[in-house]
DNA sequence: TGTACATCAGTGAACGCGCGTTCACTGATGTAC
DNA sequence: TGTACATCAGTGAACGCGCGTTCACTGATGTAC
């Protein structure tokens, strides 16, 4: 958290670091459940109690694992986000750099994306930091519809329209936090926006595209575009 | 499999669907990882020994329980769908009946809703034949769909013309299955309905929908009406 | 620069636990004649 | 209908395992003067 002054620290914030990426390691191979503490510190070479010195126990560990996940896919996200910004692409063009991000993201570490968006761990509360990273990816995903709705290039939503009123509390939140100025409508779109590529990413990750959808890039591309034009993006 | 002739078999019969009874109800209240045959002999008041005259092991358990939930899952799509075709609503009332049972079977049993489209349990192969119920489930949600293409109400969808043909061969399978009458942009359709199904309700089941969507069983009904229209579903 | 003391990292033994699975067994249920 | 035998359900003890966590400890690193 604060930078490190003495040698110690720095081999602290290191051996944090190490714990955390061996934890990563055994998460991508056996998954959540089989997440252990002992394991960890054989990995390391360590005793098992030395790992108390670094997390309150198999919890803690686990949480700031999550945390570190939508940290990381946070980051990732805002980059590309910017990095598209930059490009001087088209709004279509710009708009799908965060999708694709998200789904190499997931791609790369399937189970990372399984603890945030799969199945909760039971018995288990996801640390309320987690708010933050969860929308600064939204933000992120959101930012190019914003800006092409800034510059008078984002049709208004057509469809839904008689919803809208009975919609607007529901969705309150989203709007005011992240798209104020847009109808009620495009608000919508954009949340079924982002179901539709969770659930995309998710049934590839998950390996429910097999025997199904059998070129999965393909069809994520055609996705994120069909979805950006349903909120009224234009090519 | 076979009737029960004798008593024993009935027994047998009675027994096999209480240890799933109970194995369901630890699922429900620990999740998956936690599943553990001793604490379902305990539950029965019998040996753990016991229950291996049932099944061949926990990982055996498990896959019935996952084609249970499948099979459950598929039964009431089915129902639904039939009932709705002799409801005599218009196409999308009569579509928006399926995902309205998917959403209800889902937050009912939300870990037998991971256990099927959240993140799969590792080192563990999911049984080959749930194919057949997850067939069914796909057949019975896309039915009205098929029965308004039939009859001429199913309108040629409009959007990502250029890529149906680079598209078409990774949803072959589906086309082929579920809409071989249709246009391939419908059959990628179809599959996008899928993927924000399947997003918005996982979204709500794992909890994602907290302070974000406030009122999600009515986002979900605009979701599925938006869903309808956007593979060319008129009202 | 040197000394005295406090802080911290890491060890290793031990705790109690619940787990899946095997195995030899007992007694009840079913089958063939 | 009765008997002899085979099949099956369930028991209870035992196996070896890996787990999270605690605790008293040693030795190294940092701090104050």
């Amino acid at each position: 958290v604060s930078a490190p002054r003495t040698a110690r620290d720095r081999i602290r914030l290191e051996l944090t670091n190490e714990i955390l990426a061996v934890a990563r390691a055994q998460l991508a191979e056996q998954g959540a459940a089989a997440l252990s503490l002992r394991s960890i510190a054989r990995d390391l070479g360590m005793a098992p109690s030395a790992l108390y010195r670094y997390f309150d126990g198999r919890d803690a560990l686990l949480s700031a694992l999550i945390l570190g996940a939508y940290t990381s896919l946070a980051d990732e996200a805002e980059e590309a986000a910017e990095t598209a910004h930059r490009s001087g692409g088209d709004d279509l063009e710009r708009w799908a750099a965060v999708p694709r991000t998200m789904r190499f993201w997931a791609l790369s570490r399937p189970h990372e994306w399984g603890l945030l968006f799969g199945s909760p761990v039971p018995g288990y509360q996801a640390p309320e930091e987690t708010v933050v990273p969860y929308a600064r990816l939204a933000t992120a995903l959101v930012r190019p519809l914003v800006e092409a709705f800034d510059g008078g290039r984002l049709a208004a939503a057509t469809a839904g329209e008689p919803t809208a009123a009975e919609l607007g509390p529901a969705v309150a939140p989203v709007h005011e936090a992240l798209f104020p100025d847009a109808a009620v409508t495009t608000v919508v779109g954009v949340l079924q926006v982002w179901a539709v590529l969770v659930g995309a990413i998710s049934l590839e990750v998950f390996g429910h595209w097999r025997n199904t959808v059998l070129d999965p890039a393909r069809f994520f591309e055609a996705t994120v575009a069909d979805a950006a034009r349903a909120v009224g993006l234009r090519a």
